[in-house]
DNA sequence: CGCTCATTCAACCGCACGGTTGAACGAGGA
DNA sequence: TCCTCGTTCAACCGTGCGGTTGAATGAGCG
């Protein structure tokens, strides 16, 4: 089985297939309705729909012969914790050299620069 | 030109890229010293970085022979606003759907569900 | 039951991607 | 200057992806 994380960003890659995410924030949607704004066949729609589904972005459901498929919000925690990590680490980064940078204007700068 | 968000997606959807962000986030780095934990070669490893370059995430200065590499903190920014777009949205939906639940409570029940 | 409509499965196609190897390039050090 | 070391360029290869068309599936209605 493949990495969670790696789904996500592939299926999040495709511009056709944020377009969709953008609209089933807004509200579920079939896989006919999702495919009308777009100039593919309803097969590519479809195949786009499970690679949301396999990503976990995405639930399909069954109302009737409707197949409605329905944003999954939880995902995006687990984008935001991954982003948030890193964004973290690298202002901690700076957080630092900027304390080294402070501190070296206090003292008669040794011409040790990027050491 | 291709679309940016595309890009970012697209370069951190692949496993190895996003490990070398991660250790970019801790410090910057040379392709050599990158490439070293990996079983591909230095090329490959090059290719990566190429290609978090395109996307932005990462920058290549040159000291002496050496090209390290930083990573460019500013597309966290485009990320996390493109997420917590569609965050907010769908929990818009959720209080709004609660919102009618609650509603319901009060009144007869009409017996009109997912209208 | 039989038709119909929404959706998916299957097979195929072109292309981009991640990988390789071999050669070129460019900045220092001897 | 010449050699070396770090890095990139170029050409090639196999695989996966987004697209297509055509057929199958499955729920509801007449």
């Amino acid at each position: 089985m493949e990495d969670r994380l790696t789904k996500v960003f592939a299926a999040l890659a495709d511009p056709t297939r944020r377009d969709m995410v953008a609209r089933l924030a807004a509200a579920d949607a079939t896989v006919n309705e999702l495919a009308e704004p777009y100039d593919v066949s309803v097969q590519a729609v479809s195949k786009h729909i499970r690679v949301l589904e396999d990503a976990g972005l995405v639930r399909r459901s069954r109302v009737a012969q409707r197949r409605p498929v329905h944003l999954e919000a939880e995902v995006f925690d687990l984008l935001t914790a991954w982003i948030e990590r890193y964004r973290r680490q690298v202002e901690a980064r700076y957080a630092r050299l900027d304390a080294l940078l402070a501190e070296e204007m206090t003292t008669p700068a040794t011409d040790e620069e990027t050491a």
